[in-house]
DNA sequence: GCTTAGCACTCGGCCCCTAAGAGTGCTAAA
DNA sequence: TTTAGCACTCTTAGGGGCCGAGTGCTAAGC
């Protein structure tokens, strides 16, 4: 009758509204509330064979004979390519988001902490938002500060304005003046490097420093590889996870507990996210196209924010697959392109 | 027949079994159940009198009629006073703790981290770490760091190896010479002054500062300030929220989300916790016991950490009544002594 | 040929009842 | 003072019956 991947458009009509019910009432629906309550122009018969038809086409299915119907994750998809992508903020709404990014932020880290709250009061599902990548940044500043024999502490800062510090361990004979002068050698080679590259730059000039700062520099070198390597994880802020635990969003309580225990791990979370992420555009994965085991029940809507030319970050919201996409998406993707908008004026 | 807060031998041995019994089955207790299980000695018939004694004297209660006792709020208070302040860590528990803080960790956001991380896998519950205070430490280097015309960045390194940043907004006409010129001056001004008291000491000396320079200092000084002011709020470390989902720890859905959601949120949190904290010795926080309403079905356990002559910080974990208090407290205990011994020998 | 009214049928949810069981408090005897 | 015995209470589990929502099918209507 039609293809696999499109409806007529009564068919369309009474899947969209299924969708919409079931996603405010939480209820599987039947012909007659849909009659009722949505003007589709046809009697409930010819409904529950159009029913009929999109539960053979895997749109809908029953929880049990004689219930009404609930979207499948194909169904939601349907309804997200066709109804939810093009959807619009409610004004107020949007006006919310403008307001929020109108005030400039200068911290990075409240503004992106902040960033989650926003979204995930706005979707009512949990929000995060990871920091935007470094690879972009060059180093503006190098200092290494003496805290006491043996120990000292790398600083760096970058040219948008963001501080890195690690502790350091060096030999109990270098001294203030020493530390002052490698400093120094340090800014000079790595001036304007890009900050991802300063760690091999640094080993590879390793021979131009004295013979008794080696040691040192070598020691910092290793500490911004280091510092790299874990930056991923750490910078990552969440918000909102109570909106998981609330009410019916998900059937069970042990799949509340996988699914906040997953968000809490970032390295999990991370994973859970990885390939949605690594698409560069707004996405919106629906219970089982989720790879992860404990999302199956959850939608998952990242967007990358950036500027025009290049993305610097991202960020997304976790919830239950019944889940008011018409209003989730365009919030996930407006906060995304005003965080984007804001941190690409403050040259960040 | 016994003061309010005595309890003859046999009722205690009855509360404690009972204590014990509810906490690992989470059902109502009753005599027989008591008498099969816990060597008493005596008939059900003499526990059930003496179960009514203690309910009398409001350890215990009914659920209703015909069902076992449950502990009041007053009982577990009775049973931690009484048998768990003195527990210690089972051999395993403890070595995993000695373990943990025997690599030193350099970096304290994540020795903090892990250690919100270590206490709540020991206890199964929601682990709370506090960063440690600022008053102790002292200035030890300024820097001023420009970044783009009108925009610059302070560094503030304590003795004890902790870094601030925050970004500062300048005239214009401010130019990277005079920035190294204002924190050279700032250098001289506050190294080695109490961190707390920077601002303080920058504001009453703006007038040696060069005209050209005050605008900025004063900048400087209120960031510092502003700094301050929201530290108490961002370093809050929590881990295993998911913990408070498990099972049935709590009765209904909606004490979990209110549980969480109090979590989440850093400043009520900070709320919560604060006249436990406020104690300077280790502290328990049974149901009613609690001041904050979302905790009334909460316990609170918390313990300050530091070296022996000052207290630096404090954590604590957040479970529900029903906990095993003779596992909870001394891990507490142990990873709030061992940080603070960690955090001492770092210098912290 | 599509739509629709009508109808039989299914099945979960709810109420009610009963029986079982756990646990109590009381009493009287040891 | 302790304990055995017993009546009593109240929850929980299970079964039966009813209700209603919702379906699928069929036959009539447009």
């Amino acid at each position: 009758m039609t293809t696999p991947n499109s409806l007529d458009d009564r068919k369309a009509a009474i899947l969209r509204a299924i969708v919409s019910h079931y996603v405010s009432s939480g209820q599987p629906v039947g012909s007659k509330t849909l009659v009722d309550r949505y003007r589709l122009g046809v009697s409930s018969a010819t409904v529950r064979n159009e029913m009929s038809a999109l539960e053979d086409q895997g749109f809908i299915y029953q929880p049990h004979t004689s219930a009404g119907r609930v979207p499948t994750d194909a169904g939601y998809r349907y309804f997200v390519d066709t109804w939810a992508r093009d959807a619009r903020l409610p004004a107020g709404t949007a006006l919310q988001v403008r307001r929020f990014f109108g005030e400039p932020r200068w911290e990075l880290e409240d503004a992106l902490r902040n960033t989650a709250e926003l979204l995930s009061s706005l979707t009512e599902s949990a929000a995060v938002v990871f920091a935007p990548a470094l690879e972009q940044s060059t180093v503006r500043h190098v200092e290494l500060v003496s805290l006491a024999p043996g120990r000292a502490m790398l600083v760096v800062v970058s040219d948008a304005g963001r501080v890195f510090n690690h502790p350091l361990r060096v030999a109990e004979t270098i001294d203030d003046v020493q530390l002052e002068h490698a400093a120094d050698m340090l800014n000079r080679l790595i001036l304007g490097h890009p900050l991802d590259k300063a760690a091999a730059t640094i080993a590879s000039s390793i021979d131009h420093f004295p013979l008794e700062l080696r040691e040192a520099v070598a020691t910092v070198a290793s500490a911004l590889t280091e510092e790299f390597a874990q930056r991923d994880t750490e910078r990552v802020f969440l918000e909102g996870a109570s909106n998981i635990v609330d009410e019916h969003k998900f059937a069970d309580l042990e799949t509340v507990r996988q699914v906040i225990g997953a968000l809490e791990h970032r390295r999990l979370l991370l994973e859970v996210l990885a390939d949605a992420v690594a698409e560069q555009s707004l996405s919106v994965r629906i219970g089982s196209e989720n790879d992860a085991e404990v999302m199956q029940n959850c939608a998952v809507i990242t967007a990358p924010y950036g500027s025009e030319e290049s993305v610097i970050g991202s960020l997304g919201v976790v919830g239950p697959t019944r889940m008011d996409y018409r209003r989730t998406i365009p919030a996930v993707y407006e906060v995304a392109s005003n965080l984007g908008r804001m941190l690409t004026e403050l040259g960040l």
